[in-house]
DNA sequence: CTTTTTGCAAATCGTTTGCATGGAC
DNA sequence: GTCCATGCAAACGATTTGCAAAAAG
């Protein structure tokens, strides 16, 4: 890869991404940078959010409905995805690395690491019923 | 939902996706069902997971290269997911609901489920190294 | 005959890419 | 001056949708 030169951009993008505890989506980070930047192109923020994500200074989030958030907490945990508002909350659960070794043992291949995903209501979606 | 009618098509859909223990894509079921019926079209096949995974007759696998993968085992078990060759393969671990009521203890909102994927190298792709 | 499902093609949506220009170093 | 990053718009791939015809009930 080729060497890194500093963008304001990138930085915005970066400051976003740490600065809030939502996890954003691509375009939540466009419509947040671009107030300090509205000359940024969507492009621009995806190609950033991917570079961060492959530096490993981010997350990428799988949510089931096909959506994809970022988050900049690269300390491993967890997730929670609420069925009903399809927010993304984080789960204060220390990591469980005993549950690698239990999913090895019968199993032919090295595991790394894994994710874990639950699902359910959140507080707000639960005031709502 | 309206009512259910019969249809060949589903019907085939529905047996390759339990007769296989693979965790195939839309097109890989699209491939397999056209040997049978070979002007099938991938809207179909799309249509037909879709209302299987609704029906609950099949789960989808989000990967995090961004393919969805079905399943049509339903009974909860984990996946492993492949980082050299994408694919994905079961993993006999019993469910540990006791993560869910572990996650739960600290968290303002109601936990139903979680789903669980591990990364690492599989059987095949060590041994190409 | 009514309702669902199909095949087809066009539309859609999120994301990526090519390219000329601007900024970092 | 060199190389990287940007903005823009076009391209892309996976999935969905509208519609008329076919199949199920």
């Amino acid at each position: 890869m080729a060497v890194l030169k500093y963008s304001r951009q990138r930085e915005s993008i970066k400051e976003y991404l740490n600065s809030s505890c939502e996890h954003p989506t691509a375009d939540t980070v466009y419509m947040s940078v671009r107030q300090e930047y509205p000359n940024i192109s969507l492009g621009t923020v995806y190609r950033n959010l991917n570079l961060l994500a492959d530096l490993g200074e981010a997350i990428k989030i799988n949510t089931p409905n096909g959506g994809v958030h970022f988050d900049g907490r690269i300390e491993p945990h967890y997730h929670f995805y609420c069925n009903h508002c399809g927010n993304v909350i984080d789960l204060n659960l220390e990591e469980l690395n005993c549950i690698n070794e239990a999913a090895g043992k019968n199993f032919e291949g090295v595991i790394e690491s894994h994710t874990m995903m639950f699902y359910g209501t959140c507080k707000n979606c639960l005031k709502k019923h």
